[in-house]
DNA sequence: GTCTATGTTTGCGG
DNA sequence: TCCGCAAACATAGA
């Protein structure tokens, strides 16, 4: 569930909630496979006694920046999100997570579905540097994404998708941003003209950034759903043009939304107006 | 109760 | 290189 912007969301509220400079008095896992990397004993040894320089998002990850350079990364996946709450407060039964900080307040991953993941690295690039570009940084041109789909032959849906071309748009964000440029979800990357890609580069920030002044999407009312560190809800859904509109008419020519399958993905698509 | 779908990522085989 | 599929899980909705 979370993209970009609602990790950037997430990132924010716990900046502002002043969880930089804290320094961690322990770390507690209740869930084993919830750490990626390094196991969960040598986890909470070496994160103990660490002071939070910086909170930042990566892609879809978001990062705690150590002062002794170390980086603990958290991928959300599908149902992970952030609580930031009293120690005393009682452990729900989804927090798999915990890290305490010196003052008395708690950082903690609540995950259903169990597939997030959190790591601690001496290196953090060496999982970030995998990554592509970040989309809202003044590095990504329009002129880059042209070139960038010129070297790939492959579906456009699944492409933005994949994290390694560009990074942190998911399901959400990819089917608005392919509406918002009139490109067809089922294209090659290659058949992508260079005034589409123009349109495509600013149909991506468009969308994130609204997601973003919107401080993210929830859908559902459901225990998966996207809430940031304050229980507080994105408002995005009400600027979604298709996804998950199937059957609604598009908002530019009233024609209604089809939902299809790309890349194993549901996908929504007006099938008048995107090409 | 049963069945299907799910906003993510990784790894495997063709 | 690229594609399709399965798996990691729990829950909501039909």
């Amino acid at each position: 569930m979370p993209e970009l912007p609602e990790v950037e969301t997430i990132a924010r509220d716990l900046k502002v909630a002043g969880l930089v400079g804290k320094t961690v008095t322990c770390g507690r896992v209740y869930w084993a496979r919830s750490i990626a990397e390094p196991s969960p004993a040598t986890f909470c040894r070496q994160v103990e006694h660490k002071k939070v320089a910086a909170v930042r998002r990566r892609g879809k990850f978001l990062v705690l920046d150590f002062t002794d350079g170390d980086g603990l990364l958290m991928h959300l996946r599908m149902s992970g999100r952030l609580h930031l709450v009293p120690a005393d407060q009682e452990r729900l039964g989804h927090e798999h997570v915990v890290l305490a900080f010196k003052g008395g307040s708690e950082l903690r991953l609540h995950d259903t579905r169990k597939f997030g993941r959190v790591y601690l690295l001496r290196d953090p690039e060496r999982i970030l540097g995998r990554l592509g570009p970040e989309p809202l940084e003044p590095g990504f041109t329009a002129q880059l994404l042209a070139s960038m789909l010129k070297k790939k032959n492959r579906l456009i849906k699944p492409l933005l998708l994949d994290q390694t071309f560009v990074a942190g748009l998911g399901n959400i964000y990819t089917d608005e941003a392919l509406w918002e440029a009139h490109i067809h979800p089922l294209r090659g990357s290659r058949t992508i003209s260079g005034a589409e890609a123009k349109a495509l580069h600013r149909a991506i920030r468009v969308v994130l950034e609204r997601g973003l002044k919107n401080l993210g999407t929830s859908l559902g009312t459901g225990k998966a759903n996207f809430y940031s560190v304050g229980r507080r809800r994105g408002r995005n859904i009400d600027q979604l043009k298709v996804f998950r509109r199937t059957g609604l008419p598009c908002p530019r020519c009233r024609t209604a939304i089809e939902r299809i399958i790309v890349g194993q993905r549901s996908t929504h698509v007006c099938a008048e107006c995107q090409r």
